[in-house]
DNA sequence: GCGACAG
DNA sequence: ATCTTGTCGC
């Protein structure tokens, strides 16, 4: 897959900012994707020891979710953690995973928000305006906005709203019983009830979706073995 | 000033 | 994300 050019890492922290005001006004939030969704990829990041980041994308087919492909990337850590600026650590890895893939996903689930973000451009909305490719932000927890608890019955899910304005930004969804939800958002090209059925219609009994299920295991495994990693080592 | 804070 | 054992519940 075929990368953006000229992209600067090396930002400091207001301009970071400025960067994703900019760029959220560029989200699209209505269904520009195909009409039938054959193949969905999932994105995870791994830090390897202080200076390395691993990112993991995996490709799983529908309606089946059986794995057809695997990119794995090793770059080194260019900015440090920071709430709200989660992208500019992580997208240098996840971008070089995607330009070694070889199949093209029709939606890309990422272990991260999307306009359920303090800018409304969280790491899944970037990504997908980068590459121009309907995304879906998948996160374990919450960044930014309220909600009420979802039941605890899988597809039960309640509104993740915006507290400035009561937009709703997001989407709590239970996935299994008794585990935590899943906070749920628009990346880019996608409506916000299509991102919620496309990561039910993703989960097969786990509370992650299948793609990124995936992609966490992989990684870890792949953290597990060696101390230090090196682009040939990982296959 | 104080708490909250994706991975 | 990472450092880390056993343990309880679905």
């Amino acid at each position: 897959m075929r990368l953006p050019k000229g992209i600067r890492w090396d930002l400091s922290v207001d301009e970071a900012m400025r960067v994703q005001t900019e760029l959220s006004k560029k989200v699209i939030e209505e269904d520009y994707l195909p009409d039938t969704i054959r193949l969905v990829g999932g994105a995870d990041v791994h830090q390897v020891g202080p200076e390395q980041m691993l990112a993991v994308v995996c490709v799983v087919s529908l309606p089946a979710l059986t794995l057809v492909e695997v990119s794995k990337a090793v770059t080194d850590i260019v900015f440090p953690y920071i709430p709200g600026l989660l992208a500019f650590r992580e997208l240098p890895a996840v971008l070089k995973a995607m330009e070694s893939l070889k199949s093209d996903p029709d939606v890309l689930l990422c272990d991260a928000h999307g306009r359920a973000h303090p800018r409304r451009f969280g790491l899944a909305s970037h990504i997908g305006v980068l590459l121009d490719k309907p995304s879906i932000g998948c996160a374990k927890s919450r960044l930014y906005g309220h909600a009420r608890e979802p039941e605890d019955a899988p597809g039960e899910w309640t509104e993740l709203t915006d507290p400035r304005d009561h937009t709703v930004i997001g989407a709590v969804v239970r996935t299994q019983k008794s585990s935590p939800p899943l906070y749920v958002s628009v990346g880019h090209r996608i409506s916000l009830p299509t991102a919620v059925k496309f990561v039910q219609d993703c989960c097969k009994g786990h509370r992650l979706p299948e793609p990124l299920r995936l992609a966490h295991e992989i990684a870890r495994q792949s953290v597990r073995a060696p101390r230090r990693l090196t682009q040939e080592r990982l296959f």
